[in-house]
Formats: C-alpha cells, sequence, structure tokens
RNA sequence: GCCCCGCUAGCUCAGUGGAUAGAGCAUCUGUCUUCUAAACAGAGGGUCGGGGGUUCGAAUCCCUCGCGGGGCACCA
C-alpha cells in the first residue's frame, strides 16, 4: 500500500502492464501504450489500448492481446480489477483499496501526493523579471503567479528550487528611466521615449529628498545615481506587490552584478573564440561562423553593450558560477522571437541548450483596450488585487493554460463574486472544517483509529477514488510545467466532496456526524483526507484554504 | 514576407492518437425548521474554424487556407 501510494496508483497500474507486455514475448523496447483515465464509467477508473498497439508487433487480434493481457497482470496491493473489453484493457479501482487508502491520505496529510521525480536536482526558475521602470501590471500578474506555482510544484516533487528575479539596471530603458526621473526632478518632461506616468515625479520628489545635491549635478552624472535609486524604489514597490499574491523570490539578482564579476566580459570572449563573435560595422556582433544571417548585437557601435551582452553572462553566472543543472524561465510571449537566440547562446558557450528550459504565457488584454507601460496606462495588479483579493486573482491567471490569451473583462471581474470558481473549491474546504469541528463537539470521545470498512456509500468512495487521481495529477503537472491541471483537479475533488456533505442534507442518516461514533469516525477519517488533499492542491496554487467562510 | 499562440456548447475555457468530446457561467425545472444553499439533483444546448492527408482509430499528428492576437531593433 505505501509503495502504492507514494508512486501513484497509475504508476503502479503501468508498471504491472508493462510486465504483464513482457510475458507476452514482447522484446525490446515497449510503445507507450498511454494508460490514462477512462473517461466512461463502464470502462473503469483506468485504461489503456494495449491490444490495438501491440497488434501488429505480435501478429495477433487486438482483442485476445487484451484479453492475456488482463489474466495476466497482476495489480498491487489489489489495488484495481482489470478487464478486457474488445482491445482495451480496463482496470477499476477496488473499493477496498479505496477505504485503505483514505487512512493512508490522512496519516501522510499534506506530504500526500508528494513526490520524489526531482531527486533533489538543483534548478533555478527565473520568472516575473520585469524591468524595474514602472509598478506591475495585469500581464506581469500572470507571469508571477505562473512562476511562483511551477516552482511550488517543483519543491512538491523533489527539486531544490531558486527562485529568482532578474533585475534589468544597466540596459537603454532602464537609462530611460533614469533620464526620465532626472527630467522630472528639474521640472521638465520626460526624453523621446521615457516614462511619463505620475510615479516618476514622486520619485524625483522622493530623491531630491533622500540624495543630497543631486539637483547640481550634471545629467551625465546625475542619472545612473537616480537610475539606481529609482530602481531600488521600485524593487520594493514589486517586492510588495508579488509579496500581496503570496508570490516569494529567493534572490534578486542584479544586472550589474554581472558586469562587477567580469561574468559578461568573459561569455564574450569565449565566443569570440568560438568564432560566434563578430566585428562588424564598428559593433560586436553575436551568430553562427560563416553566417550572418541571425547575427545580433551585442556591443553597439558606441561601445555601449546591449542587454543580450547581460543575458550571456547571466548564462554564465547560472549554469557555471552557480551550476544549476538546469534553468527554467517563464517570459510572455512578446518575448518568443527571444528564445531560439538564447539557446543558441547556451550551446555555443559550451550548454546544454536542453538544459534551458523555456516557458511561453499568452498576453492578458483588458477588454476596453491594450495596456502601454509607457503611456502611463494600465491596470497595475495591485488594484487587480484591491479590487477581486489574491485568491480570486491567482485562481484566475492558474486556471487558463499559459497559452491562451487572457482576456481580461474588469467589469466582470469586479462583479465576480458567487460565480468565480475559487469559493467552489474553498467552500468545500470551510465545509469539512467546519464538520470537523462539529464532530469533536458532539462527540469529545471518538474512537481513536476509524474502520474505514464502514465507509461504503457511492458518495463516500468517489471522494476517496478522487483522492486516488491525485499522485497523477500531481506528476503531470510537475513533470510539464503546467500548473492549470490543477485547479481542474481542485475543481472535481470539491465537487466529490459537496456531493458527500450534501447526501446528509438529503438525507440525515448520512451525515459526517451522526450519533453512531464508529460511523462518525469513518466518515471524519474522509473528511480529513479530503480537507488535506484539498489544502495540498490550493496551496500549490498560492491559494487560500479557509477555515469558515 | 517569416516565426509563435489561439479558433471546441450562447459566453469563458479543459481535453497525454483511442471507445459515447467535457466543465463553469448563462437559461429552464426541482431541493434549506440543514453537520454552512458560496451547495445539491436534473434538462436543453456541438459541422471541435474550412479543406486535404497519415492511421485500425484524429479535437489531438502532417500539409493547406481563413480569422484573431503577439513577435521579427545597435528596445527588453
Amino acid at each position: 500500500m505505501t509503495s502504492v501510494i507514494s508512486r501513484g496508483v497509475r504508476a503502479s497500474i503501468n508498471q504491472a502492464l508493462l510486465d504483464a507486455v513482457r510475458t507476452l514475448g514482447v522484446e525490446g523496447e515497449i510503445p507507450d501504450l498511454e494508460l490514462g483515465r477512462a473517461k466512461v464509467p463502464g470502462h473503469g477508473d483506468y485504461a489503456t489500448s494495449a491490444g490495438l498497439k501491440l497488434a501488429r508487433e505480435l501478429r495477433q487480434p487486438p482483442a485476445s492481446i487484451a484479453a492475456r493481457l488482463a489474466e495476466t497482470i497482476s495489480v498491487p496491493d489489489g489495488a484495481a480489477t482489470v478487464e478486457a473489453d474488445s482491445g482495451y484493457v480496463n482496470f477499476r479501482l477496488a473499493e477496498d483499496w479505496l477505504r485503505r487508502l483514505v487512512g493512508q491520505v490522512t496519516s501522510a496529510a499534506g506530504r500526500y501526493g508528494a513526490r520524489d521525480v526531482g531527486r533533489g536536482e538543483r534548478l533555478q526558475v527565473e520568472f516575473g523579471s520585469v524591468n524595474p521602470t514602472g509598478p506591475l501590471h495585469i500581464g506581469h500578474g500572470r507571469g508571477v503567479t505562473l512562476g511562483d506555482s511551477i516552482c511550488r510544484l517543483l519543491e512538491f516533487t523533489g527539486h531544490d528550487v531558486q527562485r529568482e528575479y532578474y533585475v534589468n539596471s544597466d540596459n537603454l530603458q532602464t537609462r530611460r528611466f533614469g533620464l526620465s526621473v532626472f527630467a522630472r526632478l528639474h521640472g521638465l518632461e520626460p526624453p523621446e521615449g521615457g516614462y511619463t506616468g505620475d510615479y516618476v515625479k514622486e520619485l524625483a520628489e522622493m530623491a531630491r529628498h533622500d540624495l543630497p545635491d543631486i539637483e547640481k549635478l550634471p545629467a551625465d552624472e546625475a542619472e545612473p545615481k537616480l537610475r539606481m535609486y529609482a530602481i531600488d524604489k521600485m524593487v520594493e514597490r514589486i517586492k510588495a506587490t508579488v509579496a500581496r499574491v503570496n508570490v516569494r523570490y529567493d534572490e534578486w539578482y542584479y544586472e550589474n552584478r554581472l558586469w562587477e564579476a567580469g561574468l559578461a566580459q568573459a561569455a564574450i570572449e569565449r565566443l569570440r573564440e568560438s568564432g560566434n563573435i563578430k566585428d562588424r560595422d564598428g559593433a560586436l556582433w553575436f551568430g553562427e561562423p560563416n553566417d550572418e544571417e541571425e547575427d545580433r548585437v551585442v556591443i553597439r557601435a558606441n561601445g555601449q553593450p546591449t542587454y543580450f551582452a547581460s543575458d550571456l553572462g547571466y548564462l554564465l553566472s547560472r549554469f557555471e558560477q552557480r551550476d544549476f543543472n538546469r534553468v527554467v524561465e517563464v517570459w510572455a510571449a512578446d518575448h518568443h522571437g527571444y528564445v531560439a537566440r538564447m539557446k543558441s547562446a547556451a550551446a555555443a558557450l559550451g550548454f546544454d541548450a536542453q538544459k534551458l528550459v523555456i516557458i511561453l504565457h499568452q498576453m492578458v488584454n483588458l477588454k476596453e483596450g491594450k495596456m502601454s507601460k509607457r503611456a502611463g496606462r494600465f491596470v497595475t495588479l495591485d488594484e487587480l488585487v484591491d479590487r477581486v483579493g489574491s485568491d480570486a486573482v491567482r485562481y484566475f491567471y492558474l486556471m487558463r493554460s499559459p497559452d491562451t490569451t487572457i482576456e481580461f473583462d474588469l467589469e466582470l471581474a469586479v462583479t465576480q463574486g458567487n460565480e468565480n470558481p475559487v469559493y467552489y473549491a474553498q467552500y468545500a474546504h470551510a465545509r469539512l472544517a467546519n464538520v470537523e469541528a462539529t464532530a469533536r463537539e458532539r462527540h469529545p470521545q471518538l474512537p481513536e483509529r476509524a474502520d474505514v470498512s464502514l465507509l461504503a456509500q457511492p458518495w463516500e468512495l468517489d471522494v476517496a477514488r478522487q483522492l486516488a487521481f491525485w499522485p497523477d495529477v500531481v506528476e503531470d503537472a510537475a513533470t510539464l510545467l503546467e500548473p492549470h491541471r490543477i485547479p481542474y483537479y481542485v475543481h472535481d475533488l470539491a465537487t466529490a466532496v459537496h456531493r458527500f456533505y450534501h447526501a446528509g442534507n438529503a438525507q440525515t442518516e448520512h451525515r459526517v456526524v451522526v450519533d453512531d461514533p464508529e460511523a462518525t469516525r469513518a466518515r471524519l477519517e474522509l473528511c480529513r483526507a479530503a480537507r488535506h488533499t484539498l489544502k495540498t492542491a490550493l496551496d500549490l496554487m498560492g491559494v487560500g484554504a479557509p477555515e469558515r467562510m
């Protein structure tokens, strides 16, 4: 039992299936038999079309292969019964096993579903990393919540995760930002391409107060000081904003460190030796040797490095100096053109480009029009959280696949209340917490151990069945780096919980808290198992699990 | 012109090449002297953008066309 729940029942069935396939005489590699959830109740809980898939190699009819597999397979712990149906093999989770699972889940509590697939792999997730030239808006909110939940998933599955925000400080945009603050300091309009938001005026006033004599300095001396000052202030603000949506970082890594440590310079030098750095038109370019087509500027003709130069050093910093085995980057889709360049840079520097994993997420648009940071017309993440709350914001972002553009209807978001799915899940959790409290009041001395054999009703076993699926969901979400699988599972589990609870509304003898202490105790065990799992899932989303609502 | 993402129920979206394509919202019909009705039960609603192809089998893979969005800097 222990091994089955720590791996998940799907993995356990899959292993039994592979063992059985061997006994049929399949040599060499076994094709992916795609053991998955059965979609029709009559087909059980898991199903595979193994008979159809192996028919060619075994030169036998699919139905007879499936029949032989069904006879041969022995699922550990009697977790599931097996049945052949034409070319398919169907698995139905055994009721007795489901009952025992409930007790196991309760013992594991918040660790149920945790896996060690990562085996302590040391990796970095870099996400957010917005130019610190303004507050985070609702598009950035998607990136920080997505990145944060990816971290939570990786941590839950045995990875050693470092969460990093890369703070741009030396590029053209941040210099423009510094010049904008300088302009406001002297009562002028920001320069062309500068930042016009009111917060720039506020930063200028703060700088006037905090940086003595700054007004007396000429632009070329004042700008770097004002820039770093303003960036620090913006970083503080960004830290406060992400904290409101439960996002945590381990490291705020400043771009200028790459130059101070000589990493950017070292990267360029190494690429020069490999023939990937070329001199042309007074500038330094990166590209494949003997091919100018895809060349990109690293050092401008005026001697200033581009952001790309810093990024070369940043690769060195992470894959070499800090020795991460893998680096995951979370970017908005408008950077997609940069993916190939970064990967080829990583390869040219001598790293395995596969270890640089780049997750792109699509944009977040306002229904009434596009956002523009420099025009100062945008809805900030803070404003969004003010209006709909952190839990709803996170749930809303995370339930969508990163590939989908979010059309944010602000009017709807404001009026959103009952129809928000986050309340459905939280309510299930609160109900369970409440019923457990009621049980403690009515039965101060319940049996210490639950007799789970008393869990016999279909709605009780349905909750247990959902619990059985949880390790599969965790594995898939962590492996594919797709947190949006979690809210969909949460919804399914919450549905099973509400139905279970409601059976007691329809008929009082089916309540959790009844006169019979043994029945109460058994159902309480199920409540605890479900509540722990709901809480674990909500935690992975960074969404709260309230005890009362 | 080239690259990326999307197109699935009225709306918003799930859907690792498998059997009868799902959920929420919205609409309609029922269920509260309750362990919390922010809930439950039920109903209606589909050319999976169009067309080819691969396959025993395609919403899913390939090609092509259309529509929408995003990129293609000595910006990031």
